[in-house]
DNA sequence: ATGAAAGCGCTAACAA
DNA sequence: TTGTTAGCGCTTTCAT
């Protein structure tokens, strides 16, 4: 180690590079002027054969969820994971869980190669991973579909207050014939905002039965909204579990005659690029992606490093209200 | 190294993992066995220590990019990286660049973390990581603005072709007066965008001072688009720089009350979620964001592992027609 | 508070 | 074809 040649030994430029406490603060000064100097920089590799720490976190992206990279939720959520860790000294590795190579994947995480894991599991609230759970510290994205016994660590967005508050807003307005186009129900965000619309629902003596269920797309909401409208006519407000579902029910309610708001009020949910440019512009409850992924992040660092934490945290989502409620 | 006890030495196992073919078959596949009870897993770090190869690739984020994250371009880009790669041996590393680490990338980089680097500067053709190469090698995703003295290596999508295409589209149903909304000529795309609508319209002697520039919003491509109509309210046609910029020549079309596309054609640039959502459903020139990803980062594993290879790649776009031209 | 020395688990000459 | 022998560059007891 050239650094050494700042007239100490390689240990104590170990030690200096670590922060350790117990190093005469001139000799410190010295051996950083030194590491300036030579412009050193350690290898990592040598650090994690001698230390045992990789400073790495994997982020496991199922591979039947590859495809919401086109998700902007998604995607804003792996900004926010890297984001967080730019600031700290762990580097992010992305992993993509496919069927050739799920064991392999298993393989690696258990093999020593990462401090811990991020899952994202938003959509299928799969935490098949929790097996890993007590053997590498894994931090799930979304809550998982049935309780565990092992409770694992997770981060989500308050689904259900979410679509409370759209159903509220609602109510709030006037509308008193307010139904909903849900999501799936095997997946958390589906079934979680069915839930909070209806628990508004019924807290306010209203009706909760207009229920219809899509598949979180376009065409199943245009779909769903035709059925509602068959159903009852007298509809005069609709809660979509997502955007694009919302935008379908658009379309149902044009085909129908209807006027969105006049007639019709609509809210959808996540806030995506769908909300922004649907005419008229779609009120919706936006959730804080970025900040999910920002939030597990640290959550995972947390854990690794031993310092004091929650279990699961739970963000907050805000309606965003634009022309359509 | 408990595989040993397959009954060979140490370096035999390694040549095992390693595929060398000058072990005897028979050794193999006991060393195989004895891998598979044992259930080994070649330790990382120790390999990449001892053979200073790292296996992994870093994906290079300029920081004012951070939000092209919110860019499906850009995530099904990534998409592709992580697809191609799933198939090798080689890890992700996500690298976000900003202000605060810009130099500790680079140490980074060039402290033998990392076997390559790709970077991701379609927007600003900033290739200020040119340095790198010689040093590292380094692939980009889009051509460098300025020609440089040692080219680097990039691939990138025929920006220039999809706008030829497009704005031949337009000739052949029969329009003329064509106008174009260009993105920021300081920006690659931008550039070549415009270049290849004015190339179709000389070299079929039609007049191409039709030009507004927009910076690829949805409020530029609207006011562009009223300047344009300002000029020459005969213009039967206008092909945008992107998909935003024509959504927003769609509102300025419609406040004077011209149809699309009886009045003007509309032709945009990207395939995103705009054109598919916008009314009506608009024809665009659609770029392989996946295929890009992917060309990039086989290029960079050809160059790291030796193999013959391009220097760089001009991938095809396509003309997707809808309902707009 | 600092140095000496022993590895971390693997690969890569070099021998055999 | 296989084994031997050195390290790769760093951290970490254990002394001092």
């Amino acid at each position: 180690m050239v650094a050494a040649q700042a007239g100490v030994s390689r240990a104590t430029v170990s030690r200096v590079v670590n922060g350790s406490p117990t190093v005469t603060p001139e000799i410190v000064e010295s051996v950083n002027r030194a590491i300036a100097e030579l412009n050193y920089v350690p290898n990592r590799a040598a650090r994690m054969l001698a230390s045992r720490r990789t400073q790495v976190i994997a982020l496991i992206v199922p591979e039947s969820s590859a495809k919401i990279f086109a998700d902007p939720f998604f995607a804003q959520l792996v900004q926010g994971v890297a984001l967080h860790l730019a600031d700290t000294e762990y580097m992010l590795n992305m992993l993509i869980e496919s069927e050739a190579n799920s064991g392999k994947t298993r393989r690696y995480l258990l093999g020593g190669n990462v401090d811990g894991a991020l899952v994202v599991s938003h959509h299928t609230g799969d935490h098949s991973y929790a097996q890993l759970n007590g053997t590498l510290p894994v931090v799930y994205g979304g809550r998982p579909l049935v309780p565990e016994d092992n409770e694992p660590y997770f981060v989500d967005v308050d689904n259900r207050g979410g679509a409370a508050a759209a159903t509220e807003h609602l109510i709030g307005t006037g509308r008193r014939r307010i139904a909903t186009i849900a999501g799936p129900q095997d997946m958390p965000p589906g079934f979680d905002r069915l839930d909070g619309w209806r628990g508004v629902m019924r807290a306010n003596g209203l009706d909760d039965s207009l229920v219809a269920q899509g598949d979180f797309t376009v065409a199943s909401g245009a779909e769903a909204m035709r059925g509602l409208l068959e159903r009852e006519p007298g509809i005069d407000a609709v809660f979509a579990a997502n955007d694009q579902m919302a935008v379908g029910a658009y379309q149902a309610l044009a085909e129908s005659g209807r006027q969105v708001p006049g007639d019709v009020a609509v809210i959808g949910f996540d806030d995506n690029s769908f909300a922004e440019t649907a005419s008229p512009a779609l009120t919706t409850v936006s959730q804080p992606a970025v900040g999910m992924g920002q939030a597990m992040a640290e959550l995972l660092v947390q854990i690794i490093e031993g310092r004091p934490h929650q279990d699961h945290l739970v963000l907050p989502t805000t309606l965003v209200r634009r022309a359509s409620a």
